[in-house]
DNA sequence: TAGATTGTTAATCGATTAACAATC
DNA sequence: TAGATTGTTAATCGATTAACAATC
């Protein structure tokens, strides 16, 4: 059992992040072919539909350790399955969010969090008409209480959906308590041990990236219209 | 004016995402030394306070085109001008929402994005219940009405946060109207025109770079474990 | 068999980090 | 002046893309 563990363990090749974030969207294309009763699926399938290179989309399907067929691609439940277990899909774990506001009420209310292997065990907030109350089915308690569930339950994964002003509160709490890894999606910076694990979720640097994008888009017709107009007026030295 | 549009204009460097992500941060963490009355603030003061390297700090501010003063850093009024400037906070750009179910609601709750130059003027919907009220002062109409108003106030950025059954068919609805981004919250893929900017959101691909972090930090300490065995019992060869 | 597709090794591209001269 | 910090050029690192042999 132990040896076997060990056999799974794909060799220890550094991951990209990039690869990891494409993984779900391979997954979700692919329980949709499933469903239409697809036997197999090649890189170019996965790649016309989802906008990617095969090379990128054989690249990412390496990672789990998957044996294709040339000719054929691969197994499309196999592949499923390779996917789920290196995503670690199979084994759940069980997590907490802190903050059961709108942005909070919404994750709990997020049926897909589930079947990634998520599984939110509770809620916690200060607001007494949400404390017993249930969202989705997920019981919302006292934040004071936090501590205890955390201890008691050895729960690792604390969800941060709270102002940005108690964020860090929180998550000493959290951390103190037995939290290993925190998802924080309050608008702060996190100050806690070297070893905790903090992945920030931040959707202004999102808006961001988006709104470079449109800036960009609009200087390139604005470039485009302006080398028009050059060559209108047989002018020859192209900016481009 | 025009001319001195082109002055702004900062060399036409490529613009790394990832410091398109942080600028925001540091902008989070700059108003917060105003308020304390900073005058001057270093690469090293943000890196240390934020946990980047001063060097990557550096490289990201040389972005909007601020010049420091060495020994000082920089003026802090002025670093910020210069990231809102930079990200385009300064130019208000409308955006509307399709789909005000939880997850929609929290967006048109949160308050962050005006500051960001996000002003979001409307919600749709097809439920009843949600038609003609208003979430944080935004009116919410039905979904049918939505190319109108497209077209009616030029709004260029759309917003889904539809079920992802829906996606596909409110983006094209949403292009074919006149938005040229899309901002994707749905667990879908889009297939729209090439020139139509699409930025996903995806959490269940975050949670798959977290549940990674937390499953290598997990294999860290066995290894690590495993090594102190090695020693313990005089064997050589390190397995790292 | 011929052709398509995998898996792997090499080349390119982009982002981060290092080194260091300029300068306040 | 001496020391700290900027801004720039070079080196490294990581991710993507290309090339191609293996093979179904």
């Amino acid at each position: 059992m132990e040896k076997n563990e060990d056999m799974i363990e794909t060799k220890n090749q550094p991951i990209p992040l990039p690869s990891l974030k494409r993984l779900p969207v391979y997954h979700r294309y692919l329980t949709g072919l499933k469903e239409e009763g697809a036997e197999n699926v090649s890189a170019s399938d996965i790649g016309g539909e989802l906008h990617f290179l095969p090379i990128q989309v054989r690249k990412d399907i390496a990672l789990t350790g998957i044996i294709g067929k040339p000719k054929l691609g691969w197994n499309v439940n196999e592949l499923i399955n390779h996917i789920e277990n290196f995503l670690g899909w199979n084994n759940n774990k069980k997590a907490l969010i802190a903050g059961v506001g709108s942005l909070g009420a919404s994750i709990l209310k997020y049926q897909g969090f589930r079947e990634s292997g998520l599984d939110i065990v509770a809620g916690f907030d200060i607001n007494e008409k949400l404390i017993d109350k249930e969202v989705n089915g997920i019981k919302i308690l006292n934040m004071a209480d936090m501590p205890k569930l955390i201890k008691r339950m050895k729960i690792k994964i604390g969800i941060i959906t709270t102002p940005a002003s108690a964020a860090q509160e929180t998550a000493k709490i959290m951390e103190e308590a037995g939290i290993s890894a925190i998802w924080n999606f309050a608008p702060a910076t996190l100050h806690l041990k070297k070893t905790t694990i903090i992945l920030y979720e931040s959707m202004v640097s999102s808006l961001a990236v988006l709104s470079k994008k449109i800036e960009m888009e609009a200087k390139k017709i604005i470039n485009a219209r302006k080398q028009e107009v050059d060559y209108g007026e047989f002018k020859m030295h192209q900016k481009v």
